[in-house]
DNA sequence: ATGTAC
């Protein structure tokens, strides 16, 4: 197998001081770092442990060490070297006497993932492929720094950072069940426009609607496996079934508000005299007016993202209805959820034997609430909520049913996707771009992309193996898993 | 992830 440069690559059998507490279940003790509060808690496999890089680790026991910080410091099996905290990684900090940090959202704040149906078989769409992708190519600007026909006036992108993606089904960018088939119905309440500094503004008015780059792609799929059959009826969900995933985030915007509030809350952190393992842990009590303000910004990033995903699907449903030849009724492109991979809530957990509020920052995580949770959607409340899992490029993508363990284990949470194993620019120097792209079509899944070297940076062997991220969750009863999606073509940004 | 460094 070719390996790559960096030190992401090297294997790593042992990291001194993490213990084994349960299969899949391994503990970083208090004593591993000075000032942790908590335990660090990493969910992983054994296999999935070799791949384990000991500066992530590091980074679970820093977050330990934060104000407020409930029960356990978490990284998911997808877990990997983030900004202060890592990805992957879960962490809930008391509302009252705790933090709120950007590290621990990310700065493509709801880069998120969201999955629609059709009544469509993969035969229906044989000798089709190539057409329908060249057509979502030309519908959806990608790449960095693209942007979109669409210009939002400075009372629209106050509307979308305040309300989120009602702003769009309004305006016939989708249909009213898209918002009640969205996390938080495609809003997180308390987004605040004002916190959005006059550069976010500039850089998010023409990006909605817009893919970017990176991991972020259009997908087209079918439904290879069905593994619970009673949530796949509840999901509209069946073997044979073609799908199509949207996986992308607040561009810009949510970029600028991240580097925007970085700054300030480094600020924070001398004003409120908190003591840090790493700068890049920049944060502020959760009640200050620093922490409030990145908390209304982030808000209004994650209301953005959901708006722009709203956006590419109507548009890809429009080259659908053209390519196919079919009205909306016969294509049956209903969404089937969409989830956020990188936010912060204020949520209710039950902490101690009691309810709490907190602040749970999910950075590469999924929300993965159960069965009868009130903010399941209806039509999903008896089997929990759809935990979307985008494949990396090439590979299944799996669609799970948020479980009761998750509320028991990770604040609701569960993994997010592969998980990188080599950096970009390891990628970059051991791949090439027309060659993955030549070996995928050997597979029979075509590719389409801004520039080839995205392609190289998102090449199968610079992601774990999401089958076994997936197989973790499942085993710990975070998340079931429902089915398993198989690529057909892919549009990258 | 990102007007791919300020």
């Amino acid at each position: 197998m070719k390996r790559g440069f960096d030190r992401m690559d090297t294997e790593g059998p042992e990291i001194e001081g993490i213990e084994r507490v349960d299969n899949d279940i391994w503990q970083v003790p208090l004593g591993y770092k000075p000032g942790m509060r908590v335990p660090g808690r990493i969910y992983l496999s054994d296999k999935l442990f070799t791949n384990l890089e000991k500066e992530a680790v590091d980074q679970v026991a820093n977050v330990a060490t934060l104000p407020g910080i409930q029960k356990f410091s978490m990284a998911m099996p997808d877990a990997h070297v983030g900004y202060g905290f890592p990805i992957g990684g879960v962490a809930a900090f008391d509302a009252e006497e705790g933090i709120i940090s950007p590290g621990g959202v990310g700065f493509d704040i709801n880069c998120g993932v969201r999955l629609i149906r059709s009544n469509l078989e993969k035969s229906d769409v044989d000798g089709k492929v190539n057409n329908l992708l060249d057509s979502l190519f030309k519908a959806v600007p990608s790449g960095v720094g693209s942007k979109s026909r669409i210009r939002a006036s400075e009372s629209e992108l106050e509307e979308i950072f305040t309300n989120g993606s009602r702003w769009a089904v309004e305006e016939g960018y989708g249909v009213e069940a898209d918002l009640t088939h969205c996390e938080g119905e495609g809003c997180i309440e308390g987004g605040d426009p004002s916190q959005v500094s006059a550069k976010a503004h500039k850089r998010g008015r023409p990006q909605l609607g817009t893919l970017g780059s990176g991991n972020h792609f259009l997908e087209l799929q079918y439904v290879d496996e069905i593994y619970d059959p009673v949530a796949a009826e509840a999901f509209n969900l069946k073997q044979g079934q073609l799908t199509f995933m949207v996986h992308c985030g607040s561009r810009g915007a949510g970029h600028q508000v991240c580097t925007d509030h970085l700054r300030n809350l480094t600020r924070a952190v001398e004003k409120y005299k908190i003591d840090l393992p790493d700068k890049q842990l920049a944060c502020a009590p959760a009640q200050s007016e620093e922490a409030q303000a990145y908390f209304g910004a982030m808000a209004s990033a994650a209301n953005y993202a959901w708006t722009n995903r709203q956006i590419i699907m109507h548009h890809c449903r429009e080259v659908f209805g053209q390519q196919m030849n079919m009205d909306a009724d016969e294509l049956g492109l209903d969404l089937v959820y969409d989830v956020a991979h990188n936010v912060a809530k204020l949520e209710e957990h039950d902490v101690d034997g009691g309810k709490k509020q907190v602040y749970v920052h999910r950075k590469g995580a999924t929300r993965s609430f159960p069965a009868g949770h009130p903010d399941v959607p209806k039509a999903y409340r008896a089997v929990g909520q759809p935990v979307l899992i985008p494949g990396s490029m090439g590979t299944p993508s799996y669609v799970l049913c948020g479980k009761q363990s998750a509320m028991d284990v990770s604040f609701g949470s569960a993994c997010h996707g592969a998980g990188r194993v080599m950096s970009r620019s390891g990628a970059k120097h051991t791949f090439r771009g027309e060659q993955i792209q030549k070996d995928l079509s050997g597979q029979g899944i075509s590719v389409r992309a801004a520039h080839p070297s995205v392609i190289a940076e998102e090449a199968p062997g610079v992601y774990k193996s999401s089958s076994e991220v997936v197989d973790v969750v499942d085993r710990l009863g975070i998340a079931g898993k429902v089915a398993k999606l198989m690529p057909l073509g892919v549009v990258k940004g």
